[in-house]
DNA sequence: AGTGCAGGCCAC
DNA sequence: AAACGTGGCCTGCACT
């Protein structure tokens, strides 16, 4: 990271505190005279991730260098150095607390640390959660729900290619590709298929064209016209948002599939705080009945794992997921215990139209049994 | 030294 | 007008 410092430096022509966003945006467009700058709401320039990406591509050296540098000191200040911190003497082990009453949609929340946003979508980042180990002659066991809140959708909106794509184990992502651009699923371009997952996932958090335009880095035109034929071949889930926001405008609240009610105070406001709670309108139905589901099979897990005489530890929910943590002659039994439980959890009281799938299984790390 | 906000970024 | 949902933690900075 020093090197990095100095580079920045060398690049910048000058010293400065590279964690400062307003100095460095000061640097790239006032005094290095960059052009395409934005200013956040309070004025100052915008050096996010995306600029700063944008930028770098544009053949400058100081960007990439913020990027590479915000990374690592990331991983160093947020994980490597506050978790080592947080380990309790007493038990050699890092405890969280987690708050039942803190998101909107019911989900849990995780603090001091949060263990619910430990890295793993890079390689640098799993190694931190390749720190998370089982105690000796134990293994971690790892079980996550394949796609819930998209299977929700499914049911919630009763939408019967999708609920039949569940049924059949497609690749839901790749059928939604198929389905919108016409093209065969067996052999399909890999960023056909990631555009479709970009789509599917903004779906549910009430996308915007907009908003598409920037996750997928495409024209705004462009994204809205994805948006256009994803609804038209599937009216059902227009439908849905259209009743779900008229529902949250009527009562001021919306439900998850258990009937658990979610107020939107905001839903009779005008201009971007009732967009704001139209989206959250659309999506807290499908997050909460997540959330309602995934401590349901907590609620059972002392039971279960008692009854089939297994002695493993439930040690963390990550919204689709738990890990336990077990003896390695238990591994076997223990996922096949919980894939039941976390896969049936959603009953009886409910009866899903689509299948809940959970995906398992054990390491000596987190990262590995992820 | 403590507080709170802004900007940024990690997860699902 | 804002622009994709739910969170928490870090540093910098202005302030008490």
């Amino acid at each position: 990271m020093a090197a990095l410092e100095a580079e920045a430096y060398e690049q910048a022509g000058r010293e400065f505190n590279i964690g400062s966003p307003k100095q460095l945006g000061e640097i790239l467009f006032d005094e290095m005279g960059l052009e395409g700058g934005k200013k956040t709401k309070t004025g100052a320039w915008q050096t996010d991730a995306d600029v700063l990406e944008g930028l770098a591509a544009e053949g400058h050296g100081l960007p990439r260098t913020i990027v590479d540098w915000r990374t690592l000191s990331k991983l160093r200040s947020t994980y490597t150095e506050a978790l080592q911190a947080a380990i309790n003497p007493d038990t050699g082990r890092v405890h969280t607390s987690y708050s039942m009453a803190v998101a909107q949609t019911g989900r849990l929340s995780s603090t001091d640390p949060n263990l619910q946003n430990i890295p793993v979508r890079t390689e640098e980042g799993r190694k931190i959660r390749e720190a998370f180990v089982a105690e000796k002659g134990n293994v971690l066991v790892s079980a996550d729900y394949s796609q819930i809140e998209l299977r929700i959708l499914a049911h919630i909106a009763d939408i019967d290619a999708l609920k039949d794509a569940f049924k059949e184990g497609l690749d839901i992502h790749a059928l939604t590709a198929s389905e919108m651009f016409d093209v065969p699923i067996e052999g399909m371009d890999p960023m056909v298929r990631r555009q479709a997952k970009a789509i599917n996932f903004g779906i549910i958090y009430g996308i915007s064209g907009f908003g598409l335009a920037r996750q997928l880095g495409i024209p705004q035109s462009e994204a809205s016209e994805y948006i256009k034929t994803y609804f038209k071949r599937f009216p059902g889930i227009r439908a849905y948002m259209d009743e779900t926001k008229a529902f949250a405008k009527e009562h001021g609240y919306v439900t998850t599939a258990y009937g658990r009610k979610i107020n939107l105070s905001g839903i009779k406001s005008k201009g971007p705080q009732r967009s704001f709670a139209e989206r959250q309108a659309i999506n807290a139905p499908i997050q909460g009945s997540a959330a309602d589901i995934i401590k349901r099979a907590m609620i059972r897990m002392p039971d279960v794992l008692a009854k089939a005489s297994l002695s493993a530890r439930m040690l963390l929910q990550v919204h689709d997921e738990l890990v336990f943590e077990c003896p390695e002659a238990e591994a076997d039994k223990l996922i096949e215990t919980v894939k039941t439980t976390m896969q049936g959890a959603a009953g009886p009281s409910l009866q899903l139209s689509v299948p809940l799938v959970v995906d398992a299984r054990a390491a000596s790390n987190w990262a590995e049994a992820h």
